[in-house]
Order: C-alpha cells, then structure tokens, then sequence
DNA sequence: CACGCAGCCTAACCACGGTTAGCCTGTGGT
DNA sequence: ACCACAGGCTAACCGTGGTTAGGCTGCGTG
C-alpha cells in the first residue's frame, strides 16, 4: 500500500497547517468561555503547548486569530449550504433541505460560531466588513428562495423579508443552547425546526 | 402649582441617579460600537463630559457599569412582561401580548439589548450568574404557557421546549437587525411577528 | 452662615498583555 | 553532508487602561 500506516511522514507544510489549524481550535474553545479579550496570547500558547512570543510564527496578530475563525465559520456555509438552494426541487424542499445543513454545521463548529457571534467586534473595520459581507449575502439567498416560495405559491406567509430574517435568527440563535448530548437530540432538534420553521411558519405542505 | 415649570430644582440625590443613568446609557452606546472591550474608562467619561477617574464616584469599576446595563435590560422584561402571561386569556392571546411587549421593549431599549446580548462573557462570573437566571427564569415562563396552549389544543407543535427556544431566539434576535425608521416600520414587525410566531409557528388560530 | 460632602479634577501608579528582537535547534531538501 | 529555514525559546519593551490618592469647589443642609 502507498500510505504506509505505523510511520506518519507528514509533509513540512502539512504539519504547519495542522499547527494552525490546532492554534486556531484551541483559541476558538477559549475565546467561547472567556471572551476574546478575556483571554492572552500565553494562554493561548498554553492550550496548545508552546511560548506566547511562538504564535507568531503562525499569525501575524491575535486579530487575525479571531479573524481565521469568523472567515471559516462564515465562509463555509456559503460555500456549502447556498449550492443547496440552487439545486432541483422545489422551494419548500431546498429550504429544507439548507436548514438540515445549516443546523449540522452549527453543530460541528459550535464553539466557533459562538465566537463568531459575540467576537465581531473585536475585529478590524475592514475584516468585519469582510464577514458582514458573507452573512448578508447569505441571508439575501434565503430571503429569495422564500420569495420564490411565496410566488409559487407554496409559502403563506406576508413578508418574505420579515420571514427570512426571522428563520435565519432561529437557526443561529441554536448555537447559543444546544450542547451535544445534553436533553436534546440533534437529528430530533434538526427534524423538529425544519417542520417548525419550513412546515409551520412558512406553511409548506407535503414531505420536506 | 407645586412644580414650577421655569426653574427645575431637582434634589439632590435626583441629579445623582440622573448622572448615573447618563453614563450607563452613554457606556452602552459606545459599547454597542465598539466593543466592551474596546472602550477604556477614559472615552467613556468624555462622552458625558468629565475625567475618567472622576467616573470612579458613580461607579466602582468598569465592569460595575456593563454589569448595570445588563441587569436592567434583562430585568425589565421579567418584572414587565411577564405578568401578561398570567392575565386572563387564552395561552395564545396571552403569548401574542408577550410577543408585542417583549419587541416594543427590544426597540426601545435596543443598545443596551444589543450590549447584554453580546458581552455576557465580560461579566463577573456571579454577575453572569444571576442575569443568566434571569434569563433562564423568562424563557422557561415562555415554554410553560407554550405548554399549556399545546395541553389546550390551540397550538399543533410537537415539542413545547423546542419551540420556546425558537420563539425566544427569533425575538432577541430583533435587536441585532431592526433600527427605528429604516425599510421596516416597528408597528408592522410586531404584527407580522405575532402572525409569523403564534398565529402560523404555534399555529393558533382566531384573533390574536 | 458655616460646615460637609458630592462631584470633579490632576497626577500617578502599575499590572497586564500584545508585540518585537535575537538566539538555538532539528529537519527536509539539494 | 550541508545549508536554510521553520518553529520554538528567553527576555524585554512599552502602550494601554483600570484604578487609586489626594486636593479643590460649590451647593444644600443644619
């Protein structure tokens, strides 16, 4: 076999990536539980092993720590979750079906979306720009497709920008009180708000 | 007349509480911009027109400030609305009270909603505590009257405390988009939310 | 009218934390 | 084998900002 499994060669920039990937991981942990200006670049440093004056071999700045978090957490539903609604089916479904995804990917990226969320602050002017930027579009997206819905007359509600804004603060307000394994169960909690939200507040009919 | 309307006398702890209330709602607009974190003692005074150090005799510490910002905001809400929940009516009409007064009150007090919403995390740890029973004390109130209009049949959703955290997430999150007199006018966002949560979400049906 | 304190001031302290400088080492590529 | 550099370390800097000390003043009260 070509990958050997006992020995991890792992090439230099791989593990460089890694680094910062667990640099960015472990400050998004602590940034959630003590706030971004709560927490030292030593303490960060501990979290991961090394000397505070180390990071910056990895980041230029503690901002720009913050800012790979918020830039991925943003970015991804963006690139994942808006194909979605470009797909074949109907409005109804398509909504269903960035729902389902969006709650999954608040789910594996909890902590950072948390930081996200509360952070934007303590960014640059231009970097939170940046994210303001993603989010907006990303609830342009949605607030179309309910649009859609509501021309094809599948929706029932008045406003379709007044509904997107209220679904999108749905879905993220879940990252603020869902914990894994704790009361409820994800795929029941992913179940229930796409018939709270697509089903019932929008008045879809049939199987989503 | 007993109050004359040129000279206003004003007693002296009466001024006092006036200052207070100055600063606070100075602190939660700078706050609300800039971050708690990103405010020093120093700015905040010269938005009331004195020295930092003089603020120290409203005040015992910066955190004592975002610390009174957060507990009116969130106690407010507790001692005001709340009690609607317990008037006469159905669980419906009552949650459709709730909902007006629970968004008239974002509107009115939206920075300092904003500033709690966000910097939590800067709280003394007991600090923290308490608004966090606040908090928690409000939206189990919200999924009990959710409960019972369920045991009533008025509402045909399948989990009360999933829908609660809905609810209670698409009303906080008001604060972070709506800005009195633009796109969206107040009036028509409380009455489209009251339609949206309890009418299609909750499904009630009839006047509400 | 005199006293006292609320409220503001200036000056300064001092800790914390982000950041920089400069050095050492092991390793991967030539 | 050698060289370069990624990646870590120690030490130190230094601005920022919360906080304290101590003094002045003018208003309201006894």
């Amino acid at each position: 076999m070509s990958t050997p499994a006992a020995a991890v060669p792992l090439s230099r920039d791989a593990r460089t990536r890694l680094r910062r990937e667990e640099i960015v991981t472990a400050s998004a942990r602590i940034f959630a539980e003590h706030g971004y200006a709560g927490v030292g670049m030593r303490q960060i440093a501990d979290a991961v092993g090394i000397r505070g004056a180390s990071l910056y071999h990895h980041f230029p700045a503690k901002e720009e720590i913050l800012y790979a978090i918020c830039l991925t957490v943003t970015r991804e539903p963006n690139e994942e979750n808006l194909p979605l609604l470009d797909a074949a089916g109907t409005p109804a479904r398509r909504l269903a079906t960035l729902v389902r995804a969006h709650l999954r990917h608040l789910a594996r990226r909890r902590v950072e979306h948390l930081v996200a969320l509360h952070e934007l602050a303590s960014l640059t002017a231009a970097h939170r720009a940046e994210i303001d930027g993603y989010r907006r579009h990303y609830q342009r997206r949605v607030r179309d497709v309910v649009a859609a819905g509501m021309r094809a007359g599948e929706f029932g509600v008045p406003d379709a920008q007044l509904a997107a804004f209220g679904l999108c603060d749905m879905l993220n307000g879940f990252s603020n009180w869902f914990v894994e394994g704790r009361e409820l169960e994800l795929s029941d909690v992913v179940e229930g708000y796409v018939e709270l939200i697509v089903g019932r507040m929008l008045g879809a009919t049939g199987p989503l």
